[in-house]
DNA sequence: GGACGGCATGAAACCGGTTACATTACAAAA
DNA sequence: TTTTGTAATGTAACCGGTTTCATGCCGTCC
């Protein structure tokens, strides 16, 4: 208990005491400033080595009001998509001088909001969330504290949020278009889970109630593993599926293999399509057709604005960006007569 | 410019004022102090309610010393073996309370440095870094502040800060073990950057210089596109290699993905053998025969070693975690017939 | 020689909370 | 009735920096 010296850090007024001076000039030493002699700006600075005096963030903090970081709920950092939208975000951020805190939120909006009352409480002065979708507990942390916060994944308008990212429900049609094109009638649509994910929900919207359309929705966890396990049972019997849309890469991947594994061809008697545009998605065999979400652009403009609205109160514009289907006839191709004849 | 009201936020002393009580009283209800009459309290939440305040947590830093903030320094999030480590991480750090601020290195030690500083001046308690180089600035920095640093993706004992992670090493020597109990002798080494690198460098290592074993090395980016690209080249011609040992799972696949690209039958021709293990690997057709590296468990230990370092101030021991091969007999097979007939 | 100007520096207020200690009031015990 | 205990609240110091403003000093210009 007592004896132990617990050396305490080094304070601004240790320093200035050591080398004589005022608390103020050892301020402008460490910010700086020029006016100080050469003379006392050496005292001062062995002074600062000498106690191994470093100036607490708090303190700057509590002074500027500001401290830099900002913050992203995003529902986990395991999948590719959020990974390299974090890793193009937090990269545009540190050009703006500005710190990234991560937290995950299990696509659940109770936790979403349990976890941005954490980042409030460290002193976030942003945020970036995923989708649209909020508890309303931090709906209303966020006007209290007329928090910037910036929303990705999802490009939505009329939302009360600036969104900055793509238009989920017309990226889907947009494979699904592809696919009809090629003659397929009996698609079935792998997804993850859509509760508490309202980009999945959006992406499921593409799918109308065309009375030519037969849709089979498997909803599974978001893993390889998941929807091979899929493909391997839906296909082995003879069905009259021709197609399989993927609602994600992930999925998509996970059928290609399924398919694979069960002797089935890809594209010649099973076409698939993803979505998202993994870059393992351009080496399988055949490579995958899938739809390219931009997620790095979307780190990058979605700090930028995050940073402007937080730097200079200037409150974003929503921004769309374009999606664009990749490998159109890849694991993609008309219906063909070996098709036909699994159909048979 | 004038004009605008500029509505400052509101502190705890309008607060104090608004409900005619003292400042100390209003932070005792902000607490939940015990000593503060009902009715007392009930005036000070109007106050808090109508002027919308919300403490400030950098006074609040000031106060307790403490930010309750992290950082973690990964080489990229965009890739799926660090970012299920700060999956992991972060999701464990939240059990103690501790948020997670992250930034890349892209294996660069001064960039390390750079953003190392960046986070000490927002205030971090604590820091996970990857592998054992540091820049000497950045030692100095850790030294000064005497600042909690755990390195992780690597375990040497030796180092002078604690360890979390495995035998690099060790891990490659089991790769490579099995697949020269297997009779392969001529064996190509896909490998990453290894300059920065030292996770790479040492799993180099386990290749020593036996004259019965040809090695070929072949440097790459660290994605599938590189490693496909370099199969196709590699086994383009006939030639003699007879397996392909990635160290990573990213370049295994693209080697898997490569060689079916050639008509070659994985394992029957070549066989591959990875690193990593990720979800993905045990999907391929074949599934790869890879050494899994315990990430998110090593997420789970090294946030459980800073945040006891941090909170208690106990130094943590450094830690192994076991490496184990996955799937041995799946995409590596002995060196048959058809792989002797391709050698001839 | 005195007034002026600029540089170097210090004293002290201040940022927005927390908290040790003082004070008040009221009730129970003596 | 006086003493004593305790709950409720206030006062003011304090955390570790930044910043405003005052001050002292020196050189210069008239």
């Amino acid at each position: 208990m007592a004896g132990v010296p617990a050396r305490k850090r080094a304070t601004l007024r240790d320093v200035a005491q050591v080398a004589g001076v005022s608390t103020a000039t050892v301020s402008r030493v460490l910010n700086g400033n020029a006016l100080v002699s050469e003379g006392t700006r050496a005292r001062v600075q062995a002074a600062i080595d000498a106690l191994r005096f470093v100036p607490s963030a708090a303190a700057r903090a509590i002074n500027s009001g500001r401290t830099h970081v900002v913050g992203a709920l995003v529902p986990t950092l395991d999948h590719e998509i959020f990974s390299r939208f974090l890793d193009a975000l937090e990269d545009e951020l540190a050009g703006y001088g500005l710190s990234l805190v991560v937290a995950t939120t299990k696509d659940d909006p109770e936790r979403e909001a349990e976890r941005a009352r954490g980042l409030v409480d460290i002193g976030v002065e942003g945020l970036i969330v995923s989708g649209v979708t909020r508890s309303p507990v931090l709906d209303a942390l966020i006007e209290k504290r007329e928090l910037p916060v910036v929303a990705t994944s999802y490009f939505d308008p009329s939302y009360r949020l600036p969104t900055v990212g793509y238009d989920n429900e017309r990226a889907a049609r947009s494979a699904l278009r592809l696919i009809l094109e090629s003659g397929h009638r009996a698609i079935a649509v792998y997804h993850g889970p859509s509760a508490g994910n309202d980009r999945t929900r959006s992406r499921l919207k593409a799918f109308g109630n065309d009375p030519q359309v037969e849709f089979r929705f498997c909803a599974m966890p978001l893993d390889v593993a998941a929807a091979s396990a899929a493909a391997r049972r839906d296909f082995a019997e003879p069905c009259t599926t021709t197609a399989v849309l993927a609602l994600s890469d992930v999925l998509a991947q996970g059928a290609l293999f399924g398919l694979q594994a069960l002797g089935i061809s890809v594209p010649d008697e099973v076409s698939v399509v993803g979505m998202d545009d993994l870059p393992s998605s351009a080496a399988t065999t055949p490579a995958l057709t899938t739809v390219h979400l931009p997620v790095r652009k979307m780190g990058q403009r979605a700090a930028t604005a995050l940073a402007k609205w937080v730097e200079d109160g200037i409150r974003p514009a929503p921004e769309r960006l374009d999606t664009k289907v990749m490998r159109a006839s890849s694991s993609l191709a008309s219906v063909s007569g070996i098709a036909r004849a699994r159909m048979a």
